[in-house]
DNA sequence: TCAAAAGTGTTCTCAATACACCCATGA
DNA sequence: TCATGGGTGTATTGAGAACACTTTTGA
């Protein structure tokens, strides 16, 4: 006889945040349940930890397993515990959450597998306490972005200072000053000018810009104040 | 035959990181454990969570059944979830921490249930991941305390401003100019002085202060920065 | 030719930093 | 009386915020 015996075991989810930037606007990715227990509804990316493996590997796994995605990378969230988030079973949730660049590939990816993306403004009624999740990742991150280069991991590889500023405005959810948001950016020094103008957004043109990766990183670490 | 039963379940323990501040060291919080297993080793304080209870009421629940604090508010750090971790069981842990004013109330209760203080700068091989957990609560403390008056909780409730500067000479582990602190703690406007005076640091004897609890609740909600 | 978005500079205010001396008191 | 820590003020620098016009070009 040893203390194990006597302790209570769970069930153990991950579900996964996954926000995206597309036309101007911070998505979410989610799907509709296929399978019973609420088919049919809307819900993260979930599902469970096996004996096997870590928390996150199950997170990297399931990302996968639902949607494609590899190379994500996920930071923890938060654990959700209440005794009664799943109504027919005691069930752990960790929600981890993740930025990720929304190109043609992965819409295909996503799309093929019936999962696909909601703008945060508009998000629908998700199943059990998944709407929490959301909300408290969006807070996350809103937070988190004053001091990290956070933005970034969302936009096209090339991308324009004008789309940059659009991202932050839908994180901060308000209008900033054109010009002082280029010279902020500028002063950071982790974007590159190129030689290429992008034309979708106007007849003039804006020119298309990449990160500094080395210096992006550097500046993760500093903890830069990334304010705006 | 339903999609539970096919699902793995694990054991859910979680460990408390317990920062103090006494005599201008920052402490943690840790015990020698008297049952098996690792009888005999030093521990944070930690256990297993129940079926009917959420992560943070387990929290809760074990840091006064090992300590007999209580009203301490603690925040989940991470959770810890190698395969290997526990040697012998495959046991997920959720670490919280939290900071906490030590006064002789405080030792009394910590010194009758065989529990004690160590400077974190000279922390003993702690069981299992424990030593990464409280590594990571420091990484964490330190950055928190950039951005929100975190050091507040560790003082006793009259204070000194020199008190205070020790404490975030401690977290930032560098020294500080005593008149630009000074005159930065000031402009937060979250103390109020007292006509007392503390005598135990000099011969002179500095003023006492106390918080302003409600100007203090409001500056963490507007995450004023606090870099220092 | 004009509508629509891109790009550019200056001023002002305020906070962070650097820095040196006097004060009060118990031993 | 003197050693010890407490307490004070100023000048400089740099970043953030406010603010309006010119440029480019496809329709």
């Amino acid at each position: 006889m040893d203390i194990y015996d006597k302790k209570d075991k769970f069930f153990v989810a991950v579900d996964c945040i996954i926000f995206g930037f597309d036309k101007g606007k911070i998505k979410l990715l989610v799907f509709n349940r296929k399978i019973d227990p609420f088919k049919g509804a809307v819900s993260l990316v979930g599902s469970f930890v096996r004996i096997g493996e870590t928390v996150s590997e199950a997170a990297v796994r399931i990302l996968k397993e639902f949607t494609g995605l590899e190379n994500v990378y996920m930071k923890e969230l938060s654990t959700y515990s209440s005794v009664d988030r799943d109504p027919g079973y005691r069930c752990i949730s960790v929600a981890q959450y993740a930025l990720i660049r929304i190109d043609n590939d992965i819409k295909t990816l996503i799309e093929e597998r019936g999962a696909k993306w909601f703008d945060i403004e508009n998000i629908p009624e998700l199943v059990l306490d998944h709407n929490e999740m959301v909300m408290d990742a969006l807070e996350r991150i809103q937070k988190i972005a004053r001091y990290e280069p956070i933005g970034f991991e969302l936009l096209p590889k090339k991308f324009t200072i004008p789309q940059l500023q659009t991202l932050y405005e839908a994180i901060y959810r308000r209008k900033l000053d054109p010009r002082n948001f280029r010279k902020k950016i500028l002063s950071l020094d982790v974007i590159i000018k190129l030689h290429e103008k992008d034309k979708t957004g106007s007849k003039k043109g804006a020119f298309l810009y990449k990160f500094d990766y080395k210096k992006y990183i550097d500046l993760q670490k500093s903890g830069y104040n990334f304010e705006i």
